[in-house]
RNA sequence: GCGCCCGUAGCUCAGUUGGAUAGAGCGUCGGCCUUCUAAGCCGAAUGUCGCAGGUUCGAUUCCUGCCGGGCGCGCCA
């Protein structure tokens, strides 16, 4: 991914080059880097793969190389520096290059693509409570989404939700024989949480009762074994569709999908098509028949699979229980082919922990040998686990956050230590909108900003520092820019034209003379590469980093006494203008890649 | 035992086609609010890049073997 400014450097660079030398204006593109110290210049071009068509040593090369990029207008300065030629970028046409085109809303064209891209992420099971740990996934997937469609995918949001399995028996078995019909009452609200309780206290009492069996205690043993009949046979009935049990499941699913809903719209996140586990277990099921008889799938102990030599420490890949009834992997199965005849899909991502890498490289591998040629292009994106201080988080311990605890003391937090202040002043609708911003601005960088192969402890206290490389640093950054902006139109000041002639905006642009403005034009540049790296290694850890040090770049500039926009006038004004608009909106932009917003003003 | 991931400043982490003197945030110390929001800016100090080999003109990056930590390993999801 190159920008127009580095093809412009490197189109200047690759004519000064000896014929022989092999190098187009791509592959000169491919190879600039940033030098290590900006007093040495804006960019640099590292002649050590010159050396064997050249026949020449790199320095020797760098410095012919130099020699020949004398009269090129748009730098003002070129040296040799060892095997690297640093360029110094006449600023005005830089920045005439870099800044139209964002300033205008958009960093450069999307590559052209016709693949149609479907990314399934959060799959929370019905029935149990959404906690923090859910909230990586979430930003993850939603972020992915936003990335690949910048990047010129057609993309399909998808979510697949638990509503089938043990998990639902354990929660309705405490429902039905545990509550009294007074208890029976859900509150009014959160009642997908209330049911996430009744889960807890049900999967607490059989953990409690398998404990206490271990040690042969008679009753134990017995009610162990009640409960797990009872659970069972629950189990069976739903499967069986069961009239009564059926509508009980249907009632409480609905609970849970509503707290769901809240949730992804508190989160700013819309899904496509969302897939239930009920919809695909019978299929999966058939399926699992018709490819046994087929002679792809194998009988083992009486369950059925496939043996994936692929996986050499674990071959075999179960996908139907002695039992006869299915597994999530049997469901998956079913769920891919639901995918990619559905949706007519080029490529599969699937937004699931690491731990369960192993059985998505079993899944693609029958996918694969079940004669779905869309397997090649289906991809596991693991993840590392959030943890909180005191360790992992286990239900059972209560070692958990929910969603709705943590929403609200962030907002809380928020309220009290920064946002009161302005009431009476702002609305309180404004207030509580800005706190909703930055609360969301900053559990999703904190989920996204770390590498997806990092563990993330998650402290609710330091998180609601919101200090240093956070989410409200780059929200508090952008509102700066985006204050100055509104101060301009008040005042009547505008930027200037982006649509004026390249020779009259490089013109004015010249006025630009300071080492902030100079840095901020080429951060801004900075941007397009950064989200198509994000979506290309579907790593949106890339693009964070990337606006951490757009935002240092630019409360830089703000910060600069001689940079002041306000108190400058003529040209200078305009180009700053210009500067601060093409900043404003690579921050905007690139936030919203991430499913971010910034306040109008914080 | 086998497989995957991690190990870089006191702490938390960037550093992906191998390239200049290994960077950031937090914390510590010291500066900056009569000039566009101090949730900010500037400066200082801090490294056997887990260890040992190998490939290379050049390795934090690639390969091999160790050490330490996390996770996974057929009837859960």
């Amino acid at each position: 991914m190159t920008t127009a400014l580095h093809h412009a450097v490197a189109a200047a660079i690759a004519a000064a080059l000896p014929p022989d030398a092999g190098l187009d204006a791509d592959a000169v593109a491919e190879g600039l880097a940033r030098p290590p110290d900006a007093a040495k210049g804006d960019l640099a071009f590292p002649c050590f793969k010159l050396s064997k068509t050249l026949r020449k040593a790199p320095p020797q090369i760098a410095a012919d190389l130099a020699g020949a990029l004398g009269g090129v207008p748009l730098f003002t300065d070129v040296q040799a520096a060892g095997a690297y030629v640093n360029v110094r970028l006449d600023l005005g046409r830089a920045a005439a290059i870099v800044l139209p085109e964002i300033a205008a809303g958009s960093p450069g064209a999307a590559p052209a693509r016709t693949e149609r891209v479907m990314v399934e992420y959060s799959q929370p099971n019905t029935h149990k409570a959404f906690h923090v740990g859910h909230m990586r996934n979430l930003c993850l997937g939603d972020a992915l989404v936003r990335l690949l469609r910048a990047d010129g995918y057609e993309v399909i949001a998808a979510n697949y939700l638990g509503d089938v399995g043990a998990h639902i028996a354990k929660c309705l078995w405490w429902y039905l024989d545990v509550l009294t019909p007074e208890q029976r009452q859900p509150p009014a609200t959160a009642r997908g949480e209330w049911l996430g309780e009744l889960y807890s206290a049900a999967s607490n009492r059989l953990d409690d009762l398998e404990d206490a069996a271990k040690s042969k205690d008679p009753d134990a043993v017995a009610a162990l074994a009640a409960a797990r009949a009872r659970t069972t046979e629950i189990l069976q009935k739903l499967e069986a569709r069961d009239p009564e049990l059926t509508r009980i499941w249907f009632e409480t699913r609905a609970w849970s999908l509503a707290d769901f809903d809240e949730i992804y719209a508190w989160c700013g996140v819309v899904f496509d098509r969302v897939f239930y586990e009920s919809e695909v277990d019978e299929a999966g099921l058939a399926l699992v028949e018709q490819y046994l008889a087929k002679g792809v799938f194998v009988q083992s102990e009486g369950a059925v699979g496939i043996v994936n030599d692929e996986v050499k420490h674990m071959p075999f890949f179960m996908l139907r229980k002695r039992d006869g009834t299915s597994l999530y992997a049997t469901k998956d199965l079913a769920l891919a082919r639901l995918k990619f005849e559905e949706h007519r899909i080029d490529r599969s991502i699937y937004v699931v922990d690491a731990r369960q890498s192993d059985h998505f490289r079993h899944v693609f591998l029958t996918l694969a040998k079940m004669g779905f040629a869309q397997a090649a292009r289906c991809e596991h994106v693991p993840y590392e686990m959030v943890e909180l201080p005191s360790g992992p988080m286990a239900t059972r311990r209560g070692n958990v956050i929910l969603f709705r605890a943590l929403r609200e003391r962030m907002t809380a937090h928020l309220l009290e230590k920064y946002l009161e202040k302005y009431r009476g002043e702002w609305s309180d609708a404004e207030i509580e909108r800005c706190a909703h911003t930055l609360a969301l601005g900053a559990i999703k960088y904190g989920m996204l900003s770390r590498d997806v192969n990092q563990k993330i402890v998650f402290d609710l206290e330091a998180w609601l520092e919101l200090e240093g490389n956070t989410g409200p640093y780059l929200q508090y950054s952008t509102a700066r820019a985006g204050s100055i902006l509104r101060k301009c139109e008040e005042a009547g000041i505008a930027a200037a034209a982006v649509d004026a002639t390249p020779e009259a905006l490089t013109a004015l642009l010249g006025a630009l003379e300071h080492p902030e403005e100079r840095e901020l034009v080429l951060a801004i540049d900075g941007l397009r590469p950064a989200a198509a790296q994000a979506a290309a290694g579907l790593r949106p850890s890339v693009l964070c980093a990337y606006l951490h040090e757009l935002a240092k770049s630019n409360n830089r500039f703000v910060n600069a006494k001689h940079c002041k926009v306000l108190q400058s006038e003529g040209d200078v004004q305009r180009a700053r203008v210009l500067l601060v608009t093409a900043a404003h909106a690579a921050l905007r932009w690139g936030l919203a890649r991430l499913g971010m917003d910034a306040p109008v003003r914080m």
